[in-house]
DNA sequence: GTTAGCACTGAGGCATGGCGAGTGCTAACC
DNA sequence: GGTTAGCACTCGCCATGCCTCAGTGCTAAC
């Protein structure tokens, strides 16, 4: 029994499973691949994979699947990237090129990764980390409430009401403002807590209270928003899908609304930031989606906020992979440097 | 054959179907409540109803379901609005008193009514028309690149990547910025295309070009974002009432997702702002929405946004009506005046 | 207008049995 | 030792047929 035939009929099996959607036989295997042995020989192959815990049976009399473990080993060894079709290039750049600032980026982003995969699609907000503060304002919304807009020079814009613990006029206001904006302006948003300290330092003391405020509210702003939020498409494309969720697609909805697991579940994912990561079944953290797969990889300039995609287990890895892989890179080309 | 009691049948049919999710027959009926006459009659009333097409028999020996006329008529006439538990009151309120941002509110909004109801939430974010301009800003991303950024008094922030059709410097950027914003703050943002031009009218020839593209980028900005925008929650429990859902839930997800769609149903619906309007089933405009039923009233201001619930048409209209009353004032509380 | 009674209808549950895909094992083969 | 053919065996699936029973519509009497 060769060992190379055998993580080919592993391979073959994945591959029609995930096509056909129904267990694969022996019979079967032979007539769709040329694989020059026979179906008994198949068969033996077959035990000794079952054996492995790398496919299993439904019942007696079927064929095999792939199990979690069959799924990873393919994924790790096996299976080939696939290239885009160049239509999918030309999608990819067209839908991206034509969009600005950055929500509608990212928005594009996910509803052209869930039709080019045909699954759920899910965007990470960037990290601000390496981006500089453009511009801040502080809008007096009612006199011990401000509201703090901080905008970075990626085009990011973060607002936040913060409640000044003291009467503000709009002059003391204006002039808290020129002051910050004049010793922060340029600074990186992860160097931001140390410049905001000297700016309090140097305020006047009548008006260290509020800038005291005014602090600790834009830095909440910075570090708060930086993992928080994510946008997401293709959520019909679940139902589709129904049959591969035996149990029914309410955890998976559910998964998916509660972002912090999403979230969370995204920056777990992170030992290679620039290589496609995949988790499947039940190697999700999350009970919900044991089985469901995540596609996953960074993008951006360091790569640590996240593109991906969701679907059953059974799906088409070396396709999904690739759609992952190519949004991400042109999604860190156009928001590069 | 009284009317009256006829349309107590019907009430009873709703309600028993409802809460059971089977065919409901005369039998059934006359035991779960107390009608004063005997099954026969029912028979004979549940005909008529089935006549006037306001039931239907799935088939030859099953009981009676309402049908979309059927609801609309017990909505309308029939069903006593349920007032909600102290209990529901009460999360309400806690929960919307803690937020203090917009998206804060608004998001915390949608998640309440989704889980009150059991059902999908949306919330559209409210209009600008009758919000005034706190503040402008323009920050320079590039010599022909700039950002603008609108406050309205709302606590709404509005931005947004305009082409400024030539290269400007930062002083210029600036200048024009206090130009702008000298003569427009405070401005409805309905009036804002007017006032818009008198700026640019009064802006010295050389720097017409530059108050031009600016302009109408703030325009674009005060007029597009209106009714853009929604926000949405509870969609996992689509998956919870999958069976009400014959067809499956992908085409319901498919308008869920594309916002367009839900924003002109709920605007469609306007008919009393004030009042909760309810389209059900085969009412709605769009083909996926066939199954569902849609809660919906206005909130804000002049009611002109709208907050609402989607579920089955099979759904308990008293309470869905009931709750998406109460947040709904709660929500205009909180952001009036 | 209401009621009792009755014949009728059709869905749903259940047992039956045949079909066929697919397996595991054994014995022969290279 | 690895490979193959052959064969008995196992179930899941599906079609069939039967029975039950909820619920109806109708008629005739109240």
């Amino acid at each position: 029994m060769s060992e190379p035939r055998k993580l080919e009929v592993l391979r073959a099996i994945v591959e029609d499973y995930v096509h056909s959607r129904e267990p694969v036989g022996s019979k079967a295997l032979v007539e769709r691949h040329h694989l020059g042995v026979s179906s008994a020989t198949i068969r033996n192959d077959m035990a000794a994979l079952e054996d492995e815990g790398l496919i299993t049976a439904p019942h007696t009399s079927a064929g095999r699947i792939p199990t979690d473990k069959g799924y990873r080993l393919f994924v790790d060894q096996i299976s080939a990237v696939k290239p885009l079709s160049p239509a999918e290039r030309r999608a990819i750049q067209a839908l991206l090129e034509g969009s600005e600032d950055l929500d509608d980026v990212l928005d594009r982003t996910v509803r052209l990764l869930a039709q080019l995969t045909n699954q759920v699609a899910v965007v990470q907000y960037p990290h601000l980390s390496r981006a500089k503060v453009r511009h801040i304002e502080f809008v007096l919304l009612a006199p011990r409430k401000v509201l703090a807009v901080l905008i970075a020079d990626t085009g990011k814009v973060e607002q936040r009401v913060i409640d000044a613990g003291q009467e503000l006029s709009d002059e003391v206001l204006s002039e808290l403002r020129a002051r910050f904006l004049g010793s922060l302006s340029g600074t990186p948003l992860n160097l931001l807590p140390q410049s905001l300290q000297s700016v309090i330092a140097s305020s006047p003391p009548a008006r260290r209270g509020a800038a005291q405020a005014l602090a600790r509210g834009l830095e909440a702003l910075a570090t708060s928003s930086r993992e928080e939020r994510m946008v997401m498409a293709g959520t019909a494309n679940l139902a589709r899908s129904n049959v591969d969720f035996p149990l029914s697609i309410g955890p998976v909805l559910e998964a998916l609304e509660e972002q912090v697991v999403m979230l969370r579940l995204l920056s777990d994912m992170a030992e290679d930031p620039r290589g496609v990561t995949v988790s499947i079944g039940r190697e999700n953290p999350y009970d919900g989606l044991a089985e469901a797969s995540v596609v996953a990889t960074g993008y951006g300039p360091d790569a640590t906020a996240k593109v991906g995609v969701l679907g059953p287990t059974r799906m088409d890895y070396p396709t999904t992979m690739a759609a992952v892989r190519a949004v991400a890179r042109y999604l860190s080309r156009i928001l590069g440097p």
